[in-house]
DNA sequence: ATTTCCTGTATGGAATTTCCCTACATGGAT
DNA sequence: ATCCATGTAGGGAAATTCCATACAGGAAAT
């Protein structure tokens, strides 16, 4: 019998969680937490075997739970939610040590199996999400400590960079003094590194890459 | 005993809804459904007495069930849950013919009480927005003519979201089911609104906005 | 009642951009 | 010597942007 904590501010989603999982015969929900201070209580006082984590949490970043669990109870397996879409934090949780990755939205199957596959040991995450993430790794090996941008060139990011402050292909030639094409080359090529394929997605990227250079986040 | 249809895309938070209601001596759920044909056939079949819609659906958006059902079927009320903060949309639900609005993430007893209150016959908002409403109501109509997003219309603000996701045109046009030239028209109406001159600044809005929304202030 | 405005939907066509490929010079790294 | 990363740029087809226009249905105002 497999014990569960899990953590959610959304009260009537922890109640489906928990009627899901104790719905199996051998997991058994051993704790719900809504903030950290309630789920380091749990983690201590009840053992579990696997920590079910939402990391958008109201007012706490639920990756840095994930990190100081993998920090100070090495050997626990965490599972992350999220809402948000696979593509922007997926990665960012399996690096901060968590397990699988899976979204709320997905079927019950899915976080049903998520932890079991967890609990055998093995990494969940869609297959979209896996062929990602071994393309980033094939594509280029030590990136592994890079999240994005640091595998630019230079003038790859000055442009990166530009884009991220809403100018167009056109402006940032100018502002360059270069070539439209040129500046296309660099997108071209900011695109297959960082595995962006339309240009509202690069866009989006660069944009949320300069919002967060301005404002530190708690990485 | 009051018959009530849920409609949401989430499985597991489907599952908490059902779990809370049917805990309730005089609440019974009589369907689920996770998009609109199935939301439909509820409705005929089922005849609830008052439906849950998130307004967030995967596919479609929950606004147009709202609409579709006070047309079709007047004296339903419909109570939108939603996961994103009321400021933006609880006015929109409302005018869409909503009897009440509530963010997923309040306590479960907000959802009770929510539902007793509109079963009663009441309108149900949080109390600021309760005040906000009336202010608006009562006279000054674009009195806090906010810079932003509350001048859009309904679906140019979806394709505003969509945008702000990543999306390019050609895919915004097929998640919403309509041409591209009409997306074309409505990104020319949000750029006139916002004062905004290229297609990259759209884009960067959009995607400020957008998470602005979905990561409140303290992240 | 009637006109006017707003919203949702859509089209046309010219001007740009995107996207994918190729090209070439340089300066390091092997 | 050779290979590869970097900075620069062109071609050309496909897609998008941008601007103008249109029309129906509803709401609001007259």
């Amino acid at each position: 019998m497999k014990k569960i904590l899990i953590v959610d501010d959304h009260p009537i989603f922890r109640m489906g969680m928990k009627e899901l999982l104790n719905q199996e015969d051998d997991l058994t929900v051993c704790s719900v937490a809504e903030d950290f201070a309630s789920a380091r209580k749990s983690l201590s006082e009840d053992q579990p075997d696997l920590a079910i984590i939402d990391i958008s949490l109201a007012e706490e970043n639920g990756l840095d739970l994930v990190k100081e669990i993998t920090l100070n109870y090495s050997g626990l397996p965490v599972l992350v939610l999220s809402l948000h879409d696979e593509s922007v934090w997926a990665e960012r949780a399996i690096r901060a040590g968590a397990r699988g990755y899976v979204m709320k939205k997905e079927a019950s199957e899915s976080v049903i199996s998520a932890i079991r596959n967890i609990l055998s040991g093995k990494i969940h995450v869609s297959p979209d999400m896996m062929a990602h993430l071994l393309d980033k790794f094939q594509g280029n090996p030590d990136a592994q400590g890079a999240p994005t941008v640091d595998i630019l060139t230079d003038r790859e990011l000055e442009v990166f960079r530009l884009i991220g402050s809403g100018l167009s292909t056109r402006e940032i030639a100018e502002r360059m003094k270069l070539g439209i094409k040129t500046i296309g080359t660099y997108r071209d090529r900011i695109k297959q590194k960082l595995c962006i394929k339309s240009a509202a997605e690069l866009t989006r990227h660069a944009v949320i890459w300069k919002e967060k250079e301005h404002f530190p986040a708690p990485e």
